[in-house]
DNA sequence: CTGACATGTAAAGGGTTTTTACATGAACTG
DNA sequence: CAGTTCATGTAAAAACCCTTTACATGTCAG
């Protein structure tokens, strides 16, 4: 990939090389900047400094480069919980935590890409090929549900769907409320990751699962 | 209001009547369709039937009538909330549940005014003034919590601040996430309600609270 | 070396938004 | 009820921009 780019970068003349990833990254810095529909393809270009036609040859429109962005967003997200979650260890609990935190940690660190995921307004084809490629992240919170309740007495297990949806759901919360160092967000007492961190802790007491520090302890 | 609408709408003729309020609605039916950077104010003059320029005798520019919408929508927004509140009747844990159906609802009722709330990019004066607005509805809510955590020994009694920004956050996330019926969200296998009581049944019962059903039953 | 294909350019066509100068008529005043 | 005023709407022009089409370039395979 670099080494394709390497070899037809050294010559910058006529041709670009590999304006498809240079739109990319124009498109999300202006993505953080003015949101999914505050650009177009003609501004990428202009941007990028190649004609306002060149970037056709690539996308279709602007609305097919956001789904592709919006795509390989899903994907680094999906493996950032991965990697938080690191197959339950230390615990479950613990990484179920880093979970959480990754979740924001990624809406903050990669606003632009978490703007493309879930804020774009796709038209039906694209924006079902966007959450198709939503589902894998969604596994891993599923599946760390899963361990995380796994050791409960049957008759008290709650759904896994259901748990993974209401954290899924206050993690997006968070980060679309408070998250995102949006200068003119409601101002709160406490940082956004605290703030789940503490939310998720209620929850899963209100679950009645066992945590680590009370079980363990 | 009406009164004055009536009296000039009577005759249609060179003058419209009240065209800030037209050109409100079908911003609504327009933002409702395409997000709030899906239209212009060319396009809202054109289907009202009136001329391209008439628009700014009303809106300093788009911005400025989303802003407008935005406020407009919070005011109704802290209504809805406040009226679903009830003071606390019958009981403050249904009363509250209430409060979350009302939230839910509210973003599926008025998609548009939703969206204008939470989904617009406005400049940072216009978006201060919004987020100004907002803080009336979610005194509501932080309030409703206030009674409802009143009973509560005041050692296990968590701050009134953070149980209104968890509740917040779970409803704004399922709304964001699952309400609002967009075709294209992932599917859920329960109403957008549901979710957002059990949820809060789960996390109020991990406050400690004790829940109406156990304690008077 | 040569031909074919991918990639970029130039320029034109079509559409749109916003501004400016002017027109209209509703409401007040006497 | 006539005259004046001012908010409100129109018309037209200026500016901007996106997208397409026909053409140019350079790379790579054979």
């Amino acid at each position: 990939m670099s080494e394709r780019r390497s070899r037809t970068h050294r010559k910058r003349g006529y041709h670009h090389g590999d304006l498809a990833e240079a739109m990319s990254n124009v498109a999300l810095k202006l993505i953080a900047e003015f949101g999914p529909a505050g650009f177009t393809l003609a501004e990428v270009a202009r941007v990028i400094g190649v004609s306002a036609a060149a970037p056709y040859r690539h996308f279709k429109d602007r609305e097919a480069l956001i789904a592709h962005i919006a795509s390989r967003g899903f994907e680094k997200f999906t493996a950032a919980l991965e990697q938080a979650w690191n197959e339950g260890k230390p615990d479950p609990t613990t990484a179920f935590m880093n979970v959480g935190r990754a979740y924001l940690q990624f809406a903050e660190n990669e606003p632009a890409y978490y703007a493309a995921m879930f804020e774009a307004r796709l038209p039906t084809d694209l924006q079902q090929d966007v959450t198709d490629a939503s589902t894998d992240a969604f596994a891993v919170l599923r599946r760390a549900v899963e361990t995380l309740i796994a050791d409960m007495p049957k008759a008290k297990r709650p759904p896994a769907m259901m748990v993974a949806l209401h954290v899924w759901s206050l993690s997006h919360g968070i980060a679309d409320l408070f998250g995102r160092n949006n200068p003119n967000a409601h101002p709160i007492p406490m940082e956004p990751e605290d703030l789940l961190e503490a939310g998720v802790l209620i929850y899963l007491d209100g679950l009645g699962l066992p945590l680590e520090s009370s079980k363990k302890g």
